[in-house]
DNA sequence: AACGATACGGAGGAACCCTCCGTTTGTCAA
DNA sequence: TTGACAAACGGAGGGTTCCTCCGTATCGTT
């Protein structure tokens, strides 16, 4: 089916449709050039449109951001359920995290995506950061009621966790040390205690 | 001692040293209630003096920034030198951790400073990144080689974990998350292999 | 006191933000 | 088709911030 912006609302003209959707394609490219920065009018002069139309569609610089990323998340969403169905919880966790990893080091948008899971304001903020929290409790939860995991963190500390470890990718090398950060988290997961208090460090048994 | 700005150079004038130090209060000032936004004329305007001024002393935003933080950096490093003099290895990597949380929670600028660690451009992002690293690394060595943690992270990678832990702090409850989020992590450096490859996940035996 | 050297201040051009409103265009009923 | 109106368009324009440039004021020295 063709893509529809029509809701409830009283009638959706061609042009105007036309034109959010200019918007989109030209927000996504100039942004992945400067994240985050692009000035509007710069968005507004690719997409061959008015800055006032710009402004009609996406009212404040937010708005257009979540429009363009909200894809995104809904991806990496549906990649987690997928994953729940096949793989064991720990594994499914583990690869769910360096899928993570993979998207962010190859498509362009996603780390701003992630980013505005911590810092955007309000909507885009609500939806990705419940959207992604479901996300992980779906692979989380099955971990913890099996015994896998320690029970004491919650999805939503997991997901600042993850969203912190490539919130400084840096040049080159950033890659394998991610996957590498994630693989001790899920380790400390699988090994630590479950109880609430912080407890004094216990002798490891796993060590090499 | 007198604050010191004086180097190599020919000769610093008064009114150039009273003016610098007016535009670093203010700027601690401004950035702290709108942290990293603010304009750099209102800080100007703080200060009572131009804005020529400013930018005289300070050729870029980011020139201020470094300026401003750099204090903050070096607090940090203080307190992992004397962690690593007197705890042992998994306690005082543990507790320098939660001191930096504590100190984000508390003092304003904490939070722009670690950012600026992975954000800023140059000169502040290389300084703050070097010493926090050493920071770390005075701390995680000592632990990887009386075998306490595994040996397959770097100082530089549990930087970045952490200043990710951190970087999206929350509302109310952000900080036992974190703290939580931290021991995790701490778990997951004691527990873990030490080879390079990930490993299947061995049966844990501390849980629960 | 006089005189360089140095630093100061703020005017000004450019970029950007966002609003407002006159003009254009799509849609639908006749 | 045609006409008419609501909806959408475009961009001028007022306000803000950025940063540069240069005439003026101040410092420090002789």
């Amino acid at each position: 089916m063709k893509a529809k912006t029509a809701k409830t609302r009283p009638k959706p003209r061609a042009d105007s449709i036309r034109n959010r959707e200019r918007l989109l394609l030209a927000a996504a490219k100039v942004f992945s050039a400067d994240a985050g920065q692009a000035s509007l009018e710069a968005v507004a002069r690719e997409a061959g449109v008015g800055i006032g139309t710009l402004y009609r569609h996406f009212p404040t610089r937010e708005a257009l951001f979540a429009a363009v990323y909200r894809h995104e998340v809904d991806q990496l969403f549906a990649l987690a359920e997928k994953l729940s169905r096949n793989a064991d919880p720990v594994e499914g966790l583990r690869k769910w995290l360096h899928a993570n990893i993979r998207l962010v080091a190859t498509k362009k948008g996603m780390v701003e995506a992630l980013q505005l899971v911590a810092h955007g304001s309000s909507e885009l903020k609500t939806y990705s950061f419940q959207r992604l929290t479901a996300a992980i409790a779906m692979l989380l939860d099955r971990g913890v009621a099996a015994g896998d995991f320690r029970s004491d963190v919650s999805a939503e500390e997991l997901l600042r966790a993850l969203v912190g470890i490539f919130y400084s990718r840096g040049g080159k090398g950033w890659q394998p040390g991610a996957l590498r950060l994630v693989n001790v988290f899920v380790d400390g997961l699988c090994g630590g205690t479950s109880a609430g208090t912080p407890r004094r460090q216990s002798p490891r048994s796993t060590a090499k």
